[in-house]
DNA sequence: TTGTATTCGTGACTCATTTCACAAGGACCC
DNA sequence: GGGTCCTTGTGAAATGAGTCACGAATACAA
């Protein structure tokens, strides 16, 4: 345990060993060994342990690591203890499939708004979660504890909601949108562009590139 | 100019550069600088000469990058001189989407069918695309020329769906399911997971990181 | 209890990526 | 045509991430 900085790649492999870890709660699997932990998060045995070990001493020599107990760390270190309270801003195509996205809840995110300027859609209900408008996103935010925003409105407004976001008190924001925001200190920006994975699939198949798995 | 290895996080950088160049193109600018194309793709300046500089010199020196000219290279270097025939396999929530995107088109991406088994939907038209039968996937990715896949089915036909669309000879799958897909050869496959990047963000908002911005 | 097979934890090493610093090359003004 | 800015291109240095090898700890069988 010698408590490095933690950089991104890791946390995205901590993410892949909970997902997994989860997985094997729900089956019943009492222990489990680095190298079957490597195996689903496409990385090494060496690297699994390497990267717990950064955490403390949970696994018992001989026997691999009891799966509950780990997976509960690994709760802990990622900071999803409790759900986040999370909204998504704009309510459209997009907006409303994340509505609909059920492993949200499980995975310890909790959907309780949809914002969106169109006055046909305020009011109603999609999937069980109120659209409200957004004139009222600060206060809103305010008392319904948001901390979080799924970002799924048009390029124009973005930038400006995503202030406004900030502004509110909002601690992360998911971007869909093609739009890059500018960091706010206080804010986390996490971005999920399409295109730059499509692109990434495209350079690698026109090199030749084998190496299939990256992510899931 | 050195061809080195080509790294994952270059090839999200050169996208960057590419989405920022295809902005500038538009507004009609003629040169521009490796500090401002830093400033938008969240990286250095140093970092951006050098990222460009294994593929050739394209800057002049003493006033910038040709903003056409870099474009067109860039969009050679990630292979997309003509457009990609894509498919989107599982026409739900988010299946429907994604038909709906059109900034697909616009990035290089052509999305010619989409597969379901929902009797209801097969046969019908979302947004301009033919739903086909999941039946047929096979022989339409063949007399269609689909060469990408998008994958939005529930977890449990995943990883048959992902083998079949191999077989057919799709060259890179686009992964929206939480399932991980085993790397087949011949087939690049990026998983866009939005748990993981969930919880990217809660771990850097627990951690008081401020480090607001990588992706978009 | 002893021996053998496992599997973790970790320091040393290797490899990759990023940053730094600055010379080289061109634009532009006078 | 000479001087002055700018900004690129690039080796060298610094930093960081991932791999390896092996000792320590434990399980289990005989
Ligand atoms: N559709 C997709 O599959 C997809 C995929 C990736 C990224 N995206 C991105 O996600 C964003 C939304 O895409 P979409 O296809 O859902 O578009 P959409 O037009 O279907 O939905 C946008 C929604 O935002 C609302 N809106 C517009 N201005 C607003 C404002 N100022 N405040 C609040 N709400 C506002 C609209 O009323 C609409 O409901 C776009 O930036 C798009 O590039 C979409
Ligand atoms: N909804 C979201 O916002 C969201 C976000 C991220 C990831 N995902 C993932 O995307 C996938 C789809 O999610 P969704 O919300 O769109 O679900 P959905 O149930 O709305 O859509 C799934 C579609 O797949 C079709 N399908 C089922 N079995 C099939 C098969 N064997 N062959 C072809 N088609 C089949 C169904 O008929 C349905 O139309 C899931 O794996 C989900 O985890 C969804």
């Amino acid at each position: 345990m010698s408590t490095r900085k933690i950089s991104d790649s890791m946390v995205r492999r901590l993410s892949g060993y909970l997902r997994q870890l989860r997985f094997l709660a729900a089956e019943g699997r009492r222990v489990v060994s680095s190298q079957e932990l490597a195996d689903e998060a496409a990385t090494t045995a060496a690297q699994v342990r390497k990267d717990l070990s950064q955490f403390g001493s949970f696994g018992q020599r001989g026997r691999g690591y009891p799966v509950v107990p780990l997976r509960d760390e690994l709760v802990r270190i990622l900071g999803l203890r409790r759900p986040w309270r999370a909204c998504v801003v704009g309510a459209g195509r997009l907006g409303t499939a994340l509505l609909g996205y059920e492993d949200f809840g499980k995975r310890g995110f909790e959907i309780v708004a949809a914002f969106d300027v169109d006055p046909e859609l305020i009011g109603k209900e999609v999937e069980g979660i109120p659209v409200l408008s957004i004139e009222d996103l600060e206060s809103e935010i305010r008392t319904r504890g948001i901390e979080l925003a799924v970002l799924t409105v048009p390029h124009g407004p973005a930038r400006r909601i995503a202030d406004r976001l900030a502004e509110a008190g909002v601690r992360g924001i998911l971007n869909f949108t093609p739009t890059r925001l500018r960091a706010r200190p206080g804010v986390s920006i996490r971005g999920m562009d399409i295109a730059v994975e499509l692109e990434g699939l495209s350079y690698r198949i026109v090199t030749g590139g084998e190496p299939g798995g990256n992510g899931a």
